[in-house]
DNA sequence: AATTTAATGTAACAGTTGTAATAAAATAAT
DNA sequence: ATTATTTTATTACAACTGTTACATTAAATT
């Protein structure tokens, strides 16, 4: 096993255990100190580890994006399809404990952006790639017949990342209003409309649960 | 005119102040220091109008607050029916600049409020009332006959919240790509999608509960 | 086994923070 | 005009911050 590897490793550690202190404490209270704290360390361990703290929470970040995206691209299991889609979208709402955890420290770092330029700019970032992505995934299905012809694809997908960040804001903040059943239960809906009257039967089958 | 209306109006002059800081420097830079010397003043007018930081900082959010919520009241022209919800739904988008400016310092507060659970239980507070409120404006209309009445009410709000905070998210981070016209674009489709087939069937439906 | 490298500990620095006590100035009340 | 009250300034303090230099220990390499 590569040194750089355990390095590596040893990042990871650093930066899950400034997860715990950011979901507990928030992430304006996380100091270098505290997260060495967390981890019955000093200081130096953190330091060693990240050139300076804008590294550290650059790290963090694209750590949680890493697992946004990861978990996304995972959960794919059909090659095509409505229901490909619907994997795409399913995966990217907070369901379980762990998608919850990523998304509260996601939302702390949005407010962290504000009045933060280069931050920002990687939410930008995120976000144009993954409206354009689901674009493209609504195009394929467009051309393949799959959903109504007369939509127009990157509207309908800010359209969806709207609602996936609307769903999440509201989970992190009150995940008993906003539970995981009424969120799959959005989705369903969602993806009714998007299929239209081009099954008219199939449809109204599904929307009267 | 009495005295304790001077003492509020200097209040909101800090609060506004803060405001600026907030959208500058961002909400953790948001010292008492940095206030105070925003209004070319020292810091003991911020400690002469709040207790401590934490009263000043839950003050800029309730006026926050208040100011999202009076913006809504007032854009309620209409008595009743589906303009009525349009007006309600549009006004809690963020079109213009000054509805930009209050969102982006509502979501910084959304990140400081992670690991703080009385700023967590405010902003829980604001969204139940949100949607009880949408979901009651629903129920309205679903009695009157102007919107499907297979619709479940509280649902349907819950969908509405998610949607309005979604592309408020959005609109902070990314202002190019979820312009006003997406906005209210979405809106047209969003009520579309409630009064749903009883445009085409017009008349039965009407007649039932 | 000796030596080099990596990992952690210790300590100090200069700067910032919220808070409080006190003083001066400005305004209001009498 | 005098007094009282409100508003602003000054200053100090203790706690906390990121960063750095240096010391120590552990691990790996030779």
């Amino acid at each position: 096993m590569p040194k750089h590897i355990k390095h590596d490793a040893r990042r990871i550690e650093v930066t899950k255990a400034a997860w715990r202190v950011i979901m507990r404490d928030g992430l304006d209270r996380t100091s270098i100190r505290a997260i060495a704290h967390e981890l019955d360390l000093t200081t130096s361990v953190v330091t060693h580890y990240f050139r300076d703290k804008d590294a550290l929470m650059s790290f963090i970040l694209d750590t949680i994006n890493d697992h946004l995206e990861t978990r996304q691209q995972r959960s794919i299991t059909s090659e095509s399809g409505i229901e490909r889609l619907e994997q795409l979208i399913l995966s990217a709402f907070p369901l379980d404990e762990k998608g919850r955890t990523e998304w509260t420290i996601w939302m702390a770092f949005v407010g962290y952006a504000i009045g933060r330029e280069t931050l920002l700019e990687a939410h930008r970032k995120r976000s144009r790639y993954n409206f354009t992505m689901i674009a493209a995934e609504l195009e394929a299905l467009k051309s393949q017949g799959l959903i109504r012809n007369d939509l127009d694809c990157l509207f309908e997908a800010k359209t969806i990342l709207a609602m996936i960040d609307g769903f999440g804001l509201n989970l992190v903040l009150d995940p008993e209003s906003f539970g995981a059943d009424l969120t799959s239960r959005k989705l369903e809906t969602l993806v009714a409309n998007m299929i239209g009257r081009l099954r008219e039967q199939e449809v109204s089958s599904t929307t009267t649960k």
